[in-house]
DNA sequence: CTTATTCTTGACTGGTCAGTCCAAATATGG
DNA sequence: CCATATTTGGACTGACCAGTCAAGAATAAG
């Protein structure tokens, strides 16, 4: 083992804090101070530990996405009917916008931060990956249910993954901005009611 | 005539300078330097004019929304088919986000922006009430469809409208982080066939 | 115990930013 | 031409902020 004190906090702790403040705050209007707050580590121990304030960001999002896709991509891929996990998918995402203090998605709401900086920056493009990644599996679930003949053969795969993905996004984007769970009822109705034809 | 000094400058002129930085930078991003920079006047006569910078926000989300929501009102608004209105609501949608510069929507950027800071600010409040302005006019035109036959009798007009609202929001926000127009173009395919029932 | 390595603490730096102050400039009305 | 009212330009202020630095503390290996 290499010499050298150890690390006096838990990594994956202080991270979850960190997920915690840019999820609320916002990647600009949260200071180096809001994080060492929060997370309980010293200013250099956060710069050691994570590298600049973007970087700890990416970090964030990385936590972020692995925690919060897992369940909801084991719903898409549940056994049973393909439809009907898709349909699970949205009144999951109801609960989840609904239950909690309406952050919204910290990938969509970085997102909007940094569409506007000139350059594509590195973040931009890994959230833009992740939800090209969901539309994939909302796609492969949504051919399943075309194989169980539970939508019509002339569905296009592709065309209704992103729409969906529209609507999921316009969700969150809702919860953010302040939706109560009765309007993200009825967006998450008519994603439900799209498939069933 | 009240005596003084005349403003050198036109103010709506300038405010519409505003409306594009906040537009493509966002509001925290975006100088008090980058505003007299881009509306050509000094930084006293900002203040003078426009008060603090929220308050500048607030006029230029005004001066946005008029000029943003005329035209599609009157889209939905247009004499012939209530359901082919919204159905060209959305092909619109799809214009405007895919010709120009993806800086998406004022309104909605603006929302994520504020809605992370703790109080409900007047600024968040207004860009809520003009989106349930917008639902109220499509919830209208939803009406004329369901009485013009071209909707089943067993439409939810509130809940079509909200969904459709959420459609639109996502859309935005897409365009916001870099959608291709063949994205957003198969978004709105999806609101359209959810008219066609 | 000594040395090498890493972490912690707190002070510091250079820069940026929103908002203010004030003196000079430009108009109107009498 | 004078008094009044307003705008303009530029300097200024106080605060905040991201990132760095250096000195000391904690650990493991030899």
């Amino acid at each position: 083992m290499v010499p050298g004190r150890p690390l006096e906090f838990d990594r994956d702790e202080a991270l979850q804090k960190a997920v915690e403040v840019f999820w609320e705050k916002g990647f600009q209007a949260t200071s180096i101070d809001d994080l060492t707050a929060r997370m309980g580590i010293g200013r250099q121990s956060l710069y050691n530990t994570f590298g600049d304030k973007e970087s700890l960001l990416g970090d964030a999002i990385d936590a972020y996405f692995q925690a919060a896709s897992a369940p909801m991509l084991a719903i898409l891929n549940a056994p049973g009917s393909p439809a009907g996990n898709l349909a699970t998918f949205f009144r999951k995402t109801v609960d989840r916008c609904s239950s909690g203090d309406h952050k919204g998605c910290l990938m969509v709401n970085t997102g909007v931060e940094f569409a506007g900086m000139g350059a594509d920056s590195p973040i931009l493009k890994a959230i833009r990956d992740r939800f090209k990644g969901l539309e994939r599996a909302i796609r492969q679930t949504i051919k399943q249910a075309i194989d169980a003949g539970e939508l019509s053969k002339s569905t296009d795969p592709l065309q209704l993954a992103t729409f969906l993905v529209g609507v999921f996004q316009g969700m969150l984007l809702m919860c953010k901005t302040g939706a109560s769970r009765e309007t993200l009822e009825r967006v998450a109705a008519g994603a439900i009611a799209s498939l069933t034809k």
